[in-house]
DNA sequence: GCGCAATGTATGGATTTCCATGAGTTGCGG
DNA sequence: CCGCAACTCATGGAAATCCATACATTGCGC
């Protein structure tokens, strides 16, 4: 059940209650670090890991649902809460915010551990979903602005003649700019290119009607 | 505050709460029918509108989690629960299996209506993009099996000729069977037609490699 | 001022796509 | 057995795309 690679970051005020989760990650081969207080936590220097977040809601310097709000733009992994008085307004606020599971103490470690699989489970495929999309973006940023203007014309099913007129510009130009796009996107087809445009969210801007216009 | 038109199902089965909630609904002008078990919910004729189910946790005839479940793979409203006993593994779970809100007895009327609004809301976004669906749906099913076979074809990028040599024909009966794909699936370009098949899920088969494979 | 990136244009040929017209085979249902 | 839908293929021309080569302009930075 050893993870390829991970890390399990725990949240609580309790020391007893880091020790015992620490201990508990450590005999099931997973890689664990404590902290006592949400500001410890966001200011550590965090590995670039599928990560999950065990984070008690009653904490000295914030409320964990309200650090779960401030976190919630970026990327931070997946938590699961844990508390001592929870109340169904707190846990139905966290998991609409995303949170994996909301346990109350007491709790059972097999319920915990299902949890922080899940959550892991939940990181790394957000994890490789970001580094596709992060990719395209780089490719995206190496995109002249002229470039960035023939794409969503190609990709909106436009052919080279209408965009061009589009553009004010010659047919051939924007054929130029169209390969251009096609390598730097490193698009294997339209095809290709349009699924690529769809993941970056490029607008339609005109579509071609079939019976002309 | 009048939506355009919709209905609310009220779930519950102690009689004082449906006509307390089902006045609550005619007072802000909203449409509801209470039924008294989950039961007499389940084979009702109910309205093709948008909608959103006021379900109590503890009926008579099944566990409003358990319903929640059952009917979870289908077309059901958005469901809003509400319950006298409620506990925090129970909320966690109506929520994660998609529940709007969950109300512990006695809740605010306005923290009703605002869970009703968002689950009308939510309930009529689902409903315009199964709607899309259901007619990319349609035409698909207007496709003959050829055609079927060739539209993954086309939308993984291959050329006509490559697509052609895949399934063993003509390169010119393919571009026949592209035209009729294109035509039954009302597609205006070949970028619209990767994007509708994106939605329909169709499987990239082949993918035509830049530099010549 | 020189180099360079970005943008623009042109010519010309190979390849591909688009479209219409015409026609043959197979298999199923009335 | 006839009609029809599905599938197949061919010819041929128009349009569009792909690609390479060659060159002009602009603006920015060293």
């Amino acid at each position: 059940m050893t993870e390829d690679d991970h890390i399990v970051f725990i949240v609580d005020d309790d020391q007893r209650v880091r020790e015992a989760l620490s201990e508990l990650m450590d005999a099931h081969g997973m890689r664990a670090i404590a902290f006592e207080s949400a500001g410890d936590y966001v200011t550590a220097d965090k590995p670039d890991v599928p990560a999950c977040l065990i984070l008690d809601i009653e904490l000295p310097d914030i409320n964990g649902l309200d650090l779960q709000r401030q976190i919630a733009d970026g990327d931070h992994p997946p938590i699961v809460f844990i508390t001592g008085h929870g109340d169904i307004p707190s846990s139905v606020r966290a998991i609409k915010s995303g949170a994996v599971d909301f346990l109350t103490k007491p709790f059972s470690d097999a319920d915990l551990l299902t949890a922080i699989h899940a959550a892991l489970a939940e990181d790394r495929e957000k994890r490789s979903g970001r580094a596709e999309l992060d990719m395209l973006k780089r490719h995206y940023l190496d995109l002249t602005p002229r470039e960035r203007e023939v794409l969503p014309l190609v990709v909106s099913g436009l052919l080279n003649k209408q965009a061009a007129a589009e553009l004010g510009i010659s047919e051939v130009t924007l054929q130029i700019h169209r390969r251009n796009v096609m390598q730097k996107m490193a698009a294997a087809s339209l095809a290709d290119l349009v699924r690529i445009a769809e993941k970056l969210e490029i607008p339609i801007t005109h579509s071609r009607r079939v019976g002309g216009n």
